[in-house]
DNA sequence: TATGAATGAGAGTTCATTCAT
DNA sequence: AATGAATGAACTCTCATTCAT
């Protein structure tokens, strides 16, 4: 596994002691590292899809060498699926904040689907979720346990924010989670034919039709 | 397709006119092979995507040669892209046909909109089309000529059935290709999620969800 | 083995005598075969280098299939070499024809000296000459061999015109054979670099320099 | 040479100077691989020639794996020519320091002369170079260059030699390159028939005529 | 921790040769 | 005898990963 999380509490050695300042600042350096080989990393995935991503390329995209990488992580595999774990979580995130300062319901909906949106058209991140979930395809054995870590992540923010925009709801669970993955096929299914066909699929389409599907799954409006 | 790659275009010798009659139960033999390796193409690419997938392993499934694949194929690219290029145009068929002897606008409505649930659930298709249009991103210099391609199939056959189908709408090229577009992002969308998470995105939840995003996307219903 | 040798002696079927006339116009056809596909690998040979020519190719050029080529010699080897062992027998053959008619030593001489230095005009023999030795030298187990029947038919023809020629030199075999490879030398050598650089080596810079030479190998005009 | 085929041209990162002092003793190792492939090319090369001759036993033969040979070079071709590069200026180079020293105009011919006949006999390196120049007329879109680039070292160091030795004919570049590639034609002629047939063309045999051929080439000995 | 040379399995592809017709 | 589809060994080259430093 990758070192890094066992740094916080390994034992000090007498030779750190002996230079804590310049211990201090190589941790520094270290994280910087890991940092730019992750930042490097998403932009050569996008690029050029996981398969044919190489790690040569990560490297020097963030300047540094394969042994870096190495030291860093375990595999090309272990920093992707890292990758889309932080994704998930970010965006769940930054919805989250979106909404938080909302007391209106209607206003709350708005947020959300004028973000959904926006997502789509970030397609770089839309494609590379859409190679997450081959990959995971790909990957019976894993399937199982990364779908639940994708749903546990992509709806445990969220949960609360969606029942409380619908609270007469009371989604269960199920409820939520598949009203999630049902936004996400419609974030990735346009995200990606809107980049295999901009002209056809352009942004003003977009406009158009993804907040009445949104309408449709969320059952916004419905009741009125 | 691309049999002799290198003397494709010298004439033909009167050896090889003596011996048409022979030919011919030798073309319905390779004809044969050809047939079982697009076949086993096709059962390969879908379990292990475009990237992954071996030669070695098409050429096994359909129990011949390496060698037999490229007597009758110039690489492994051009097998999936004529393997997508015909899946299109059958289901682009398929759709006529159902609608075809149907003199109802509600029941084409009908018959399209479980045509379309029926093909989420053949997530195979979904996923190779998928890998196609990702496969076409990655390839910039090809992705016109592809998309412009993928259009033209896909919508020339539906063209007009859809515009029989709603002929107060009088749709335009373009609209006809968005319109295509965005259901294929939902079909395309919805497979990859309903296979990623099978039990959150069950049978019975699709056949709830989708039916009212394409009425959406038809604008179907709008008008009473 | 190539079959067409037992042609001639085989015994003759009942089928064939049912059709002599037929018989003897296939007879025709399959020695019209042979030599085309002979004609063919000549240049395809002289163009692409023994290692590099495809029997395709050589094929295609004579307008056959490569089961024509197969069924007329047992490989690609075979060909080449029967195709130099040809050639060295035709020089020979040449040079035994020009000279034949002249009755003066010096007109001999000269008729001689015009012929090899045309030789190295026709490069593409030549440099099949070149390949033919390179050949040779990089199959050990058959060098004795290929090199001992190339001097037979090198020198059987010359042999006599040689020491017609000069007679008071009463040349051994021995003195016969390492002229002749003499010569050899300087025309693959000659022909290889005016190839190579034909603006450096050029025709005019040959015909001063090669008889020269010639002269040496010859030891003519040192009596005098 | 052909090190970072992908990122040859970014900058030096402060990581790579820091391990500067570290990096001498693996570039000494790394210098050493190289060193070895290339020895071991020259070896394979000149055994198998060039077209039959596998990366496989190139890197075997130098003790390494194939990745260490495409970690050093980008393709058998790219060393093929290099090796034949170096051949020609350290011979170049021989030439001059066995001439230097030599005060006599008749000591300097004989030198040269000398270490011609003796290159003839090192037959290993006059093969390939044969196969250099064959290399070359096999690809005409190189041919111009090779050969350009090849009288450029053949004579850049003999020239200087050359005009010392006959001031009074105070030759041409054209000259001194016609001469240039007549010796080699001489050399390499004689080369591949000696090794080709050692009886007939012996060493004896070729200490007799290959000088008397130099001499009409240098047109040494002709004011007397 | 970081380097980058080296490894070596494995990819796509080519082509001399075989063989059913 | 001739066809040409099929074979399969062998090729060059790529790249995730290891390891000595």
């Amino acid at each position: 596994m990758s070192r890094h999380k066992k740094d916080s509490n390994r034992e000090i050695t007498a030779a750190e002691q002996a230079s804590e300042a310049v211990g201090s600042r190589q941790a520094l350096k270290s994280e910087r590292t890991r940092t730019d080989l992750l930042r490097a990393a998403e932009i050569i995935f996008a690029r050029d899809g996981f398969e044919a991503s190489r790690i040569e390329d990560i490297a020097a995209e963030a300047g540094r060498s394969r042994g870096a990488f190495y030291a860093n992580f375990d595999s090309k595999t272990e920093v992707f699926l890292a990758l889309r774990s932080r994704a998930t979580l970010r965006h769940a995130r930054e919805v989250r904040e979106r909404v938080a300062s909302l007391r209106d319901d209607a206003a709350r909906y708005a947020a959300i689907t004028r973000y959904i949106v926006e997502q789509i058209c970030d397609t770089q991140t839309q494609l590379l979720q859409i190679e997450f979930k081959l990959f995971a395809l790909r990957h019976p054995k894993m399937l199982a346990e990364l779908a639940e870590k994708h749903l546990e992540a992509s709806t445990s923010i969220n949960r609360q924010e969606l029942s409380d925009l619908f609270p007469e709801k009371n989604e269960s669970l199920a409820q939520t989670r598949s009203t999630t993955l049902a936004i996400e096929a419609v974030l990735e299914g346009f995200a990606l034919n809107a980049r295999f066909s901009p002209q056809v699929l352009d942004e003003s389409r977009l406009q158009e039709i993804v907040p009445k599907l949104l309408a449709q799954i969320f059952h916004y409006g419905e009741e009125n």
